[in-house]
DNA sequence: ACCAAGTTTGACCAATTAGTCAAGTAAGTT
DNA sequence: AACTTACTTGACTAATTGGTCAAACTTGGT
């Protein structure tokens, strides 16, 4: 039983909320109540709602990313294993999509330095995707365009499941996708 | 000089806001301050917030997408045809992205009509894709899967685009996808 | 002209919003 | 124990939220 401190309490909930309700739909009262805290402590440590939201990118969304494809460098069939991390069942939650890909829909247009914080992570994303197809026999150049396209696609499946609020587009668009690269 | 129905005036203003800053970012107050009017004026015509967002999408949204596409089975060579449409100057607006997926994201997960209303649209989106894929030498469940999965790419490269905050991600993973197509 | 229906006006309401702040408590340092 | 700094409490504010409504105005039919 080890003790949180309170700035994770707040930035857990924030995380939770606003990846399931989105943050202007998220109140602080909203994240309080889930952390069971009052205002002034979170008042006391951030500056307001942006700077939670910051946080929650730099520290949660990023955070997860790396630990979920830090062993792509290592692994012996990287593509494979790309793949099977995507299929995994807990991969991600079709009902609420990508914390990543919500965040920019929703703040990317209104806010220059929550789009900077996400574009960085966006970019590693595509770096991770890049590192998958080191065995394949392309340019670097080639390879980053292919990456690029990898994660638009994949992005876009899951946003095809959240339309649809059902994993079985995400899988049908991933399974289609990776038939594709076995051609080229 | 044609006089716009009260009606049309607050589905436009809507329209326009919720693509700039999304559903829950624009207040009803915003609405009628955008389109000139009355607070009691929309209440007369509208339940609320809700029902002004489901003409949105059936009204315009919809509407916008059959314009866009409706020649796709009469001419030449369809395939040609998308790409170009999708890579034509005016095709988007990459600071705000997908008019469909910015509210597939917002509200899927959150309301199940307006769910219902964008997983329509979207199934459409797909539809004019297969209609693309017509010409392809191979079996219909097939270009529907290709289908599928070449509206999650391009989804995602609009997503790309918007978080780079330019147009330029979208351009590439555009013709990569095509390059692509080509191949197969 | 008269009437009834459709439409518009804008003041009003209760609830919620992000953010403030003076007062209190806890925890360490000497 | 005395003192200082860090943290927490929760009442408060000013603005905004979606929504209501009685009264006023247009409009078209007779």
């Amino acid at each position: 039983m080890k003790k949180i401190s309170t700035r994770d309490k707040i930035v857990n909930s924030a995380h939770k909320l606003f990846y399931e309700r989105g943050y202007n739909a998220t109140s602080i009262d909203d994240i309080l109540k889930d952390a069971g805290l009052n205002k002034g402590s979170l008042y006391h440590l951030f500056k307001g709602k942006k700077e939670v939201l910051l946080a929650v990118i730099e520290e949660r969304i990023a955070y997860n990313l790396k630990q979920k494809y830090k062993e792509i460098d290592t692994v012996e069939n990287p593509l494979q294993y790309l793949q099977h991390k995507l299929l995994s069942t807990d991969s991600f939650d079709f009902k609420h999509g990508c914390a990543l890909n919500n965040l920019v829909q929703e703040m990317s247009p209104v806010d220059a330095d929550v789009a900077k914080a996400l574009l960085k992570v966006y970019n590693d994303l595509e770096h991770y995707y890049f590192i998958a197809l080191r065995e394949a026999s392309m340019s670097d150049e080639e390879k980053k365009a292919l990456a690029k396209m990898m994660v638009a696609t994949v992005e876009g499946a899951i946003m095809a499941a959240k339309a649809a609020q059902d994993k079985a587009p995400f899988i049908q668009i991933v399974e289609q996708l990776f038939k594709f690269l076995l051609k080229v």
